[in-house]
This record gives structure tokens, sequence and C-alpha cells, in this order.
DNA sequence: AGGAACGGGTAATATAATAACGTCTCTCAC
DNA sequence: GTGAGAGACGTTATTATATTACCCGTTCCT
């Protein structure tokens, strides 16, 4: 049995922030992509928490923060550089946004959203793409991209219940 | 290898229609449920083809066939009904409708979605459940539903491609 | 300097879903 | 049979999510 990942459990969320800031610094630097000022704050808001969050929270914030109400293409031009370049996730199923957490190489994301606390758990198990890909196979599907997207109770939850 | 689902490959689309509607009515009718002229409308239309239907698409069906433009609430209230009996699945990539292949037990759905032909193929692999429900168990997560959505190339379109 | 590419502001609109309230019609106990 | 309650559905309004179109300023390249 893996460690269970952070989003799950207590810790130094500050830690996770920053790592995940000088991480997406890093891959921009190394590929020629501009983090500005907008994008840079985005993604730390999307990192504020491991719950996913609303553009329109977002939104919400950067309104409250600098007094001009940002508009909604403010926001999705930034999710969306964060989304191609593979620094945060969309999950579908709750139209909401999280970031990820192994941004230095490409994957598709398969998340665990905790009911009680609204945590996004981030996985990337072979077995499950695996199955999913050879599930497909069997009736000729080629696969592109995956959504996996489970609710349940984390552990954290589970002893709380 | 097994036989391709029917939504993957030319057919008598009538018979899926017919067939649906049938299993519809004597599940209601085991059940104590009211399949009421709308909800059966509204299945009717979800499964006129095996391409996941949108709300505001059944509801410019109805407000165009019956003169009176229908409201939301009555597209979404059919819908309502006809997801918690199992009769469809909602696809949240698509914030689409389509109709639900084995409704005669409860079940997660797995999709197929054909960026060729847009249908959806259901499946419902063992495989694939147990690897979420085993991988989620690895992180101490007790999973409760299951989001499955692919989206490549059914055989037919990887043909014709 | 000229101009293309990019980032981002702004207004309007499209698309998806829900809330709140009213009415009608069953059904069932009495 | 009658009235109370439940369920189905109409209607209006509102909220939530996302996109289009257009403009302007900066940067970068030549």
């Amino acid at each position: 049995m893996t460690q269970a990942p952070l989003a799950s459990r207590p810790h130094d969320h500050s830690h996770c922030v920053s790592h995940a800031l000088a991480e997406a610094e890093a891959i921009c630097a190394r590929q020629g992509l501009r983090l500005t000022v907008l994008r840079k704050r985005v993604l730390e808001l999307v990192w504020a928490s491991h719950k996913p969050l609303g553009a329109y929270d977002i939104l919400g914030v950067l309104s409250d923060e600098d007094g001009r109400r940002a508009a909604p293409p403010t926001v999705y031009r930034a999710l969306d550089f964060l989304l191609e370049n593979g620094l945060v996730h969309r999950i579908a199923s709750l139209n909401a946004f999280v970031g990820c957490s192994h941004p230095e190489h490409a994957h598709q994301g398969q998340f665990l959203i905790c009911r009680g606390c609204n945590a996004a758990i981030e996985l990337e198990q072979a077995t499950i793409s695996d199955a999913i890909i050879s599930s497909a196979a069997g009736v000729g599907f080629a696969v592109e991209s995956q959504t996996v997207e489970v609710v349940g109770l984390c552990a954290g939850c589970r002893e709380t219940a």
C-alpha cells in the first residue's frame, strides 16, 4: 500500500503552493512559455487548496483583490494556457479546475474526489488506463483521451465519519 | 474479442428505440413508476441516435413539435426521472444524455465517445472498475461512484479515416 | 519604423441548470 | 363521494458556466 497522497491528509500546504509555482516557472522557462503575472496568480489560486475551484470563484477573488471587476475571458484564457501546458487539470464532472501534481510530464489525470472534504486526489495509475485502453481495443475503439473522475470518501473523512 | 457494440456499426436503429421503450415500460410497470407521455417522449428523443443529446436539444424538439415553447424544467425533470431510474446516463464531459443500454440492472456506465461520428458506446467492464476501486483503496479512498468517459475513434470511423 | 504575434480588457451573448411558485389530477383513507 | 396529500408539470425568473467578437497596447522581429 502506497503512502496516501498529500491531498488527503494534513500537511503544510504552503509547500504545495510554492513547489507548484516554482515548478511552473521552471517548466515555462524551459519551454519558452510566458508565465505572466495573471497566469501565475490564477495558478496560485487554483493551488490555494486541493479542492477543485470554479472559474467564477477565481474571477471573484481577482475582482475583489484589485478592485477592477475581472471579466470571464480573463480567467478562461489564463486557465486555457495552464491546461494546455499541463499545469492544471479540469474536472469535467464539477466544472472546476485543480492544480496538476505532476506537471513535469504529459499525462491524463485520474481523480478521486472526496465528498466529505471536497479534495481531489490525483492518481496516475497505469492499471486503470491500461484496463480502459484494452477494453476499448476489444471493441475496435482507439483511445485518445481519458476522463476518470471518482467520487467517494478519502481516508481522513472515513475516520471522521 | 467481443462483438463490436451496436452503437459503433450500422444497424436498424428503430430496433434500438423500440426495444429501449419496451424495456422502460416493463421496468416502470414492475417498480410502480409512472412513465408519463412526456418522460417517454424524452426517452425516445434521447434514443433517437447513439449520440449524446443536450437538454436544450431535447427542449428544441419538444418546442417545435407541439408549438408550445417548453421550458427547461420540463426537460430536466424528465431527465432526472430517467437518470434516477437508470434509463439514461449523463455524460459529464459533454453535458449531454444518452440512453442506457442495460437499464435492467443498476450500474455505472463507462463510455467510449467517438470524435468522428459522436456516438457514445457504453461499456460495463469490471476490469476497469476493479482497477479504479483497488487503486483508490491503495490510498485509503472508498469509491462510491465512477465517471469514465473516453474520447477517441470508433472502429467504423477508423476505417473511414 | 513597420508589422505580426501575443496578452489581455470589455461588452455581449450563448449554453446549461436550478429556484420558486402555481395548478391540475390522481389516489387513498375515511 | 369527498377532502387531504402527493406527484407531475407549466411558468417565470434567475443563476452558473463558457464563448465570441472586437479593441488596444506591448513585445519581438526585421
